[in-house]
DNA sequence: TTGTAAGCGTTATCAG
DNA sequence: CTGATAACGCTTACAA
């Protein structure tokens, strides 16, 4: 393990001018600085980015913080922040939980983004104490250096029902995943916002377990029931394939006899049949929102958030 | 933004001795450690671990490096690696490409664990020089600090195959994805060991785009074809659902007509009719080994690597 | 039990 | 253009 020091003697240089040097600063003879870098190759040196972050209060790096649990769906978000802050020279790490918490309290990282619950508003405050830049996809919070954009599944919600509701659909049920979830409660205030703005005061709720076979499930109850909704809103996507596979399977059609749509824009919805209709958010747009935004408060510039819209409703077969 | 000077410094002790209380050494009397640690929580103290890490030269981070590609179906690798890490006071962070490069090259990490191929086998060797730890399951490389537990994905499908070469199959296909990727060319391997071991030595190649849609499509190519495989292994789960979807579709009966497994054990082939069988790879338990002999390693123990399967074959109704 | 001081590998100020 | 040197915040002999 070469240090700047052995780079220095080798090369008959004091150390500040190897640092020049390596650092590529234009104060130092052209010979020199040969010499100086050709040491270093032959020593195979590295510099000690730990020792530089302590000197320059800077890590370089950036955390983006999502909970495992979102899986899947969170990568492209991950990915295409990744994508943006590399681009700017700046190193991107991942983590959630524990580690996550630990990373913020101990300043690793310059900045970061954030939807993970798990992480609490303390750390969060702390974090942004250290002059540190931040960046709230999964909460509402105020304070400097905190940017909060949460997502509003609520709102999107609310959007596709009154949409359903003006296409002229008439008896709602909501087929809700497990309860202590927040999206699901968002999910769900979204849905009964757009109830209540059209005076429809009655709807079945459903509970399902998420997964696909919980849909089935529900799908074989509800056949035996004698007044059927004629919509069912998933809060996921699995429940939705499950409730269309238990449908097909009793020879109830759908849309005409009952109408589905899911929420996450899974993969597989499109290939079934009927093909499931599906709200999708934009997670890679979210994610270069953030890094944008974030990237500008760090880099000191001015940065006018783009105040697109970042889920696309699909609508395919199945409603 | 306080440091262990200002705590040290209103607490009215030394420096050193701020430093011992704080880590909770056992040499300071208990009243003057109750003082500064009342005084380090008055001042929203954290200790800065750039500067610890400079000193003892340990970052106690580990880096768990995955390519992103594999997306979902890693998720429970690194979750069941990052539990065993923290569990023993190691952040765990993660990333890939570029960033893990950077990350590995400036000892960022104490250890890692990598399954990116992205990353060029040079920056493994100059980590391992660092005298770091590390452990690969993305390729075979031999030397000091170098574990490699490359998975071997030919050998399970090869004992796949065997199984239902066994199982009476006579004419197999191979559905590939795309050619360029190292998996598909390993299972296509194991494909080939296992034919050629019971002398079949003629076979189709199929070759698909690894989605869903294409499997369908050849699916339905393959109805017309007058001699047509009883057996068709897929490189994937996307694939072979499809097939089934394409098969379902024409009316040919799986398994009677032509059988079919698939590789991933995707959570959506159980749901389908019939179910697909598949072969799953238990990342959790790969995940879990890995931090363990990582773990290992780096606290001087001694450990013995399990020598256990890491893979299960799921044979449900499509073969 | 507590304090002094050296040092981890850099950067950057200042003087030469 | 180059070199001494202080400093970043912490840990850890060693001394008191």
């Amino acid at each position: 393990m070469s240090t700047i020091k052995d780079v220095a003697k080798k090369a008959g240089v004091s150390i500040s001018t190897a640092s020049y040097a390596l650092n590529n600063k234009d104060n130092v003879a052209p010979e020199t600085k040969a010499k100086i870098l050709a040491v270093a190759k032959e020593l195979n040196y590295t510099p000690n980015l730990v020792a530089k972050q302590l000197k320059t209060n800077e890590t370089k790096i950036i955390g983006v913080f999502v909970s495992h649990i979102s899986g899947f769906v969170v990568n492209q978000f991950v990915e295409k922040a990744k994508e943006i802050f590399e681009k700017e020279k700046f190193l991107v790490v991942s983590s959630n939980g524990q580690s996550a918490n630990q990373l913020l309290l101990n300043r690793y990282v310059d900045a970061a983004v954030i939807m993970d619950l798990s992480i609490p508003n303390e750390t969060i405050g702390q974090f942004a104490n250290y002059d540190s830049p931040i960046y709230l996809l999964d909460r509402q919070l105020m304070g400097t250096n905190i940017l909060a954009h949460p997502i509003q599944e609520a709102d999107i919600v609310e959007s596709l029902m009154t949409e359903m509701i003006n296409k002229g659909y008439q008896h709602f049920a909501f087929l809700g995943a497990k309860k202590e979830l927040l999206q699901n409660t968002m999910r769900y205030e979204g849905f009964l916002r757009a109830l209540n703005k059209h005076h429809i005061d009655e709807h079945l709720y459903l509970e399902g377990k998420g997964t696909i076979q919980s849909g089935y499930q529900i799908a074989l109850d509800l056949v035996s029931i004698k007044e059927r909704p004629d919509f069912i809103f998933s809060a996921n996507d699995y429940m939705a394939i499950g409730l269309i596979q238990g449908f097909n399977q009793k020879g109830i059609h759908i849309p005409n006899d009952i109408a589905i749509c899911g929420f996450d824009n899974y993969t597989f919805g499109s290939s079934i049949k009927p093909q499931l209709s599906s709200i999708g958010i934009d997670y890679g747009k979210l994610g270069l929102e953030a890094a944008k935004v974030l990237l500008s408060i760090v880099k000191k510039n001015e940065y006018k958030k783009a105040e697109s819209q970042d889920f696309i409703i699909y609508l395919r077969e199945s409603c």
